[in-house]
DNA sequence: CTGTTAGCGCGTTCAG
DNA sequence: CTGAACGCGCTAACAG
């Protein structure tokens, strides 16, 4: 037989059973003013007897504080958010606060919704990974500020915003992978996750343009991987960028196309996991070796990395890291205890596998 | 020059603006009640100039329903209850509902902190990944049933409540999957992620035991690898079994043992990604390669599984339907469309690949 | 069809 | 040190 919904019971009745005035109940209850030791415990004798539970809504109402977080990323099933938001809500629930996550599969009209959403469940603060890719855009995170609800940003930092953002510098860790590549002598190297444009970039200046235009954090290992290539004097070739849809089947397409110039790329950058495998999947297709024919560089690391054959030379984010570094500063700002935003940037790990080895045929003619 | 925290306008405000009594801006904006299209407009027209935005605290208080569901897993991180949280919140919001996500660290008594916590938040229902082994140890799902709110378990039933619940069939997928081993002529399977036992149980019975001790799905699948040791009349071996932590490091310990036996498993099956990646650690450093020394079967399909050499044969599990179904659930029964709790068993995708084959040495030896 | 009024459950003065 | 009284912002009967 199911208990019908009993109405929780409420501060009242507990003062009534325990043959106290409300707020006597309240004060103890709600571990705020004086009590004396003996209706104390009648008190809690009472709470206990009948099973109260404060109602946090109606706590929120009067005190103005949810004790609630909203933390707002593209996609919760994607492994690196899912360590980000684990992150966040670890460090929060160390505060005593509630998470409440929103996935807004990568498209900023959701975004704005639920920003607006949090705002009106009233979240004491935001954490987000946001889609919006300048200050005009991003209209909603400054609408929160307005309502007194701190923001920081985490993952992707939008330029002309005034707010603290926690990232990883991924223009230079590209830069950094894509340089040791060139050291070990590659000139041709491919670079897996492109802008998702319809029409290859002929020049140079067009493909910096996408990669601007190219929301978050894409745009900025494109910029990587040309700095290192300017760095070195290497020429660009717009052949060896990947565009199109950022799909692990389109990455496999694309490399496999890049295989089949005349001449191809002896090594690739892959910016995501994704578009690691297809790349793989195009390898094993064209039957090439890893290392021997093509070396390999990818981004976000994982277990599985480590036992391929041969094991992959990964850049590690510090995914939880980033959540509880955003977490903290969101704290610190509740807190009243910051004075202006920052650029906070986390180092990212650069692990060397055995997937990156010398050109087969070394393109120096010298 | 940050905006101090401006009190948010309230439904007075906006009605005083419109030159309206409250209520008739309530119902405008509440969407209720009958409102002339004339002052429908005015008030409008005031909220929006205002800048009003409903304050759901207030509401939810009101109206008793908070339009939330609490969603409590064990790891948010783990990519499979990221996708079946991503499933539920999906389905939730489509039904405008939003998420409030807390994750466990596979501990129940956090479990039982959470459900107090979300019961105080007076979310309207809530999906559980659960710990608890069996009723008795599940007292605070039954109190928030008490409380009027809906529980629907995900990924694990708890024997003997009378609650929904969302699962898949571990012990027969496991069970055809070792079968199909058996049925290549392995005759030694090693199991790898065995019971968090310090001792190796001796007898068949006490590692049965010990399964059935072992919370949630591990349990399950080690019965689903014993029933299929029994269909074909193998005897059970319990050195070919792992005891231990449930990490990936001594997996690669345990399969190290099991492959320096006398008589060394020729397959492997592995419960888990962490415990796959660890086995084939353990191959690699004895120097033994995948299907044709040792053939291997995993759960969880992830896309890495498809471009290791060789392919590796998975079972893969349905994680947004399990959530997307569990919310469904969830809302039929708010909805109070449901008399009965059903368990609704959804169904794994065994992906054959390249990683079974014959044993080197067929162990038969007619 | 509109405005008045009474709660929802709790926090917080303010007398007593 | 305790209890009565009011307010948070909104919904929902209820008269008018």
């Amino acid at each position: 037989m199911t208990s019908e919904r009993a109405a929780p019971p409420t501060i009242s009745e507990v003062a009534a059973e325990a043959g106290v005035g409300r707020s006597t109940a309240a004060r103890t209850l709600g571990g705020y003013g004086y009590v004396s030791p003996e209706l104390r415990e009648r008190v809690l004798a009472a709470a206990e007897r009948i099973g109260y539970r404060a109602n946090a809504l109606a706590r929120s109402m009067s005190t103005g504080v949810s004790h609630t977080i909203g933390v707002i990323v593209a996609d919760i099933a994607n492994p690196f958010f899912g360590g980000v938001v684990r992150g966040i809500s670890d460090a929060a629930r160390a505060r005593g606060f509630d998470t409440l996550v929103v996935s807004t599969h990568e498209a900023l009209d959701e975004e704005v919704a639920a920003t607006d959403l949090l705002i009106d469940k009233r979240v004491d603060g935001l954490v987000v990974a946001s889609a919006a890719l300048d200050a005009a855009s991003a209209a909603h995170l400054e609408r929160a500020r307005g309502h007194g609800i701190p923001v920081v940003l985490v993952d992707r930092a939008v330029p002309g915003l005034d707010l603290d953002a926690v990232v990883i510098d991924n223009r230079e860790a590209t830069r950094e992978a894509v340089a040791r590549l060139i050291g070990e002598g590659h000139r041709r190297i491919g670079f897996v996750w492109g802008p998702p444009v319809d029409e290859r970039p002929r020049r140079r200046r067009d493909l910096v343009d996408a990669a601007a235009r190219d929301l978050w954090t894409d745009g900025e290992r494109l910029q990587g991987y040309l700095d290192a290539l300017d760095d070195e004097g290497l020429a660009f070739d717009a052949e060896l960028v990947m565009v199109g849809p950022k799909t692990e089947q389109r990455a496999e397409l694309e490399v496999g196309r890049m295989l089949a110039l005349p001449e191809p790329p002896t090594a690739l950058f892959c910016t995501e996991t994704d578009a690691m495998t297809g790349s793989l999947r195009a390898l094993r297709t064209a039957g090439l070796r890893v290392a021997r024919d093509v070396s390999l560089i990818g981004f976000d690391d994982s277990s599985w990395a480590a036992v391929i054959e041969p094991p992959l030379t990964m850049i590690e984010q510090p995914m939880l890291a980033l959540g509880t570094r955003a977490a903290e500063l969101l704290f610190a700002t509740i807190d009243g205890e910051r004075e202006r935003t920052e650029l906070h940037t986390l180092e990212t790990r650069y692990i060397a596998r055995a997937s990156v080895a010398p050109p087969a045929q070394p393109a120096r003619v010298e």
